[in-house]
DNA sequence: ACGAACAAAATTGTTGACAATTGTGTTTCG
DNA sequence: CGAAACACAATTGTCAACAATTTTGTTCGT
């Protein structure tokens, strides 16, 4: 009993496809290094092989999935030494993001920055680490949008995807959120302040602190 | 008559494709803007549509290609404007690899960069730009890879890939050639003397110094 | 029983034909 | 003469069948 969405109307069968199947990666419905045949997947989905195909291809330019010659996809496993490196890279594109930002936003940016902060400190004190976490994905994703930087948005896309995982096991650790806040905060305060260096190093030393986290 | 270069033995067909298709991309054989019509590179390559499909969707998310449904392919034209935001990424990105390159580095490795930077100055001096910027490129290169950082390599490449035009360009400037080996060989020293924080610094200062190249 | 050669199954890679979509030129009506 | 409706051509998207490759299981000889 296949368990297709029907695509629907107007969308074609590859970006359905791609749409389900990167969905079902990110949200963990496919186990860490499960085996992905294209026969079954399309069957899945109610499309061809061939659209499930353009979709892995796609996959794995995105570093979401791994394909060897022959031998088959699989979904790819990001170790805690490779979580660490993508932070890394992380660290320093969202710094220039902050830095772009703290020069470029509008003050109306800047005060949906405040209000963002007021709803984690918010979320911090009833003890909602999942609000939490949704807050602080919005916060970087703003900060993103609002440094104009087309390009490293792109880049930080993909990594954050490639980390749901470790992102997902780090939010339920008790006793981060606090230091967390106390962090974002910081850089928040560094953009309103339309500081770009301040910024730049608030977003690092938060991020050199979720390396910390990871590797502990 | 078609120019294929007959799919050598072992090979796969889209492989040869992607890399058939990326280096004329690469190397300028394809006129920017160029549409890229699936039937007509497929004969030119003694390939399937099928394998240009999928070497073009690859090319696609590496930025090299431009694809719109039902519209078709054609080579992506990097504006003035996307190459400063390009460059402003591998600013951070290349600071990060120098930095840990200045600290994860062995002693030959170092006198590597060294022999190197002495190279670039003989070219210099000699006025041949050419062999100049190879040996800027080959530099570049050894950084990031005795950074050990495989994530950032990965997208330092892909941005690298999309710069070639603008490069090229940018390498035959009179009086260029002078500022950026200043530059470099500072970048080479702070390097060697082991001191991350000045490596950094000192990428960005080069890249910055590009930058402005770029827009003048 | 152990290992090598071999056969069978599962899976990916490739192919050519067909369907759907978009852009263009032409006709027709006001 | 201009604009909307239409038909046509070019190109991409989808499909199902076929070929090639790898993995797995089996048999055979020692």
């Amino acid at each position: 009993m296949p368990n297709q969405a029907s695509p629907s109307s107007g969308e074609q069968a590859k970006q359905h496809a791609l749409a389900r199947l990167r969905q079902a990666i990110l949200q963990g419905e496919m186990a860490p290094a499960q085996r992905l045949v294209e026969n079954e997947l399309a069957e899945q989905f109610g499309v061809t092989r061939a659209s499930i195909r353009a979709a892995l291809i796609e996959l794995e330019a995105q570093g979401l999935v791994e394909r060897i010659r022959n031998r088959g996809s699989r979904v790819r496993v990001v170790t805690v030494e490779e979580a660490v490196a993508i932070t890394e890279c992380r660290m320093v594109l969202e710094g220039l993001c902050a830095a772009k930002t703290a020069v470029a936003a509008t003050d109306e940016q800047l005060d949906e920055l405040a209000d963002l902060g007021a709803a984690m400190t918010k979320a911090v004190a009833d003890g909602e680490p999942l609000t939490y976490s949704d807050l602080n994905h919005e916060l970087h994703a703003r900060v993103r949008e609002f440094s104009g930087q087309r390009t490293a948005v792109e880049l930080l896309e993909r990594l954050n995807a490639q980390l749901v995982r470790h992102r997902f096991q780090l939010a339920l650790r008790p006793g981060r959120s606090q230091q967390s806040l106390n962090e974002h905060l910081a850089m928040i305060e560094a953009i309103r302040a339309r500081d770009p260096r301040a910024a730049e190093e608030a977003v690092r030393a938060h991020l050199a602190s979720v390396i910390e986290a990871l590797r502990g």
